[in-house]
DNA sequence: CGACGTCATGTAACAACGTATCACGCTGTT
DNA sequence: AACAGCGTGATACGTTGTTACATGACGTCG
């Protein structure tokens, strides 16, 4: 565990951030919140709710109940402190609560890193799109799946040779 | 924007032509094949592995087992005759079997009903955004959760008053 | 100070989604 | 007839997500 600083923000700016997002949505910030946020925020990778409820129980030396896990990445969702890759029924905490985008995610089907685009350009677009046929957006989900530039491996989806 | 076809092309054609794309894609078409896409064209909204494993042992009168579904499924999908909305875990028949598009889904969270979008021009964008990063793009997900317009009742997500 | 309400969490059970593995039967080939 | 390849059946398992209800902390109000 060297020194790799995946995220722009460190650790505790980060999670102070997401306090903030939190408790602004009108929610509490408690300590199994803060302790979820942290192991969530540590992955590199989309994880699964039952990864980070492994990674919670870890940090608190005691079983936590999955449900709960749940339910929290489900409130920071709504918070925007944590998004959803839907394509991989993982999630992922957003390193800049403070702001909203539409984030388009690129997940690597070779190694699972996720990295995401702020283009709200095409967001936007996409939004218009919809609305154009009646449809009121909420969330748009942009996910692509593909290869990252270290696995350039090719072949991840195909049945083998 | 009412009257709304969403099969374009009727049952048998469709049917054909959903045949014709997993035959070039060296693929047989099998009665249970068969079964199971037509069961998934009458669903008007994205069906599950699950639901449709219902609707074919229904027309059969036997019991077909999930796994088999689910092979056909991904069949159908890496055969362009059936796609996957991966924020429903669910599966459309493709009324276009012939053409491939990185297709937009609108999916309502009110009634489940989804539509799409063939939106190439967006859809590039999405995948260049991609490459810019060094990504090598293979599928987009591009899926936009709210309301549709019979729906047009809000407040699908948050937790009620 | 005690009753009550509200909210976060725990517990247990369950439902939904997806995959692995091995067996069987059909079809075409030799 | 023997064999190989493929599609399917059957069974089991693993993961993901939800529901219902109980408990505990904390604040408000009588």
């Amino acid at each position: 565990m060297s020194a790799h600083a995946h995220h722009d923000a460190p650790g505790p700016a980060l999670t102070l951030a997401a306090r903030g997002a939190v408790e602004r949505g009108g929610e509490q910030w408690t300590d199994l919140r803060a302790t979820v946020f942290e192991a969530l925020a540590d992955f590199d990778k989309p994880a699964s709710a039952y990864d980070v409820t492994e990674a919670v129980s870890k940090r608190l030396d005691r079983r936590v109940a999955a449900n709960s896990v749940y339910r929290i990445l489900d409130l920071f969702v709504g918070t925007n402190v944590a998004m959803r890759v839907e394509s991989r029924n993982a999630y992922l905490a957003n390193a800049h609560p403070a702001c909203r985008h539409d984030c388009i995610f690129l997940v690597c089907d070779g190694c699972g890193t996720t990295t995401h685009i702020d283009d709200d350009r095409i967001a936007d677009q996409v939004r218009s799109a919809a609305r154009a046929t009646g449809f009121t957006p909420v969330r748009p989900v942009l996910e692509v799946r593909g290869s990252c530039a270290a696995c350039a491996t090719p072949a991840p989806i195909d049945k083998a040779a």
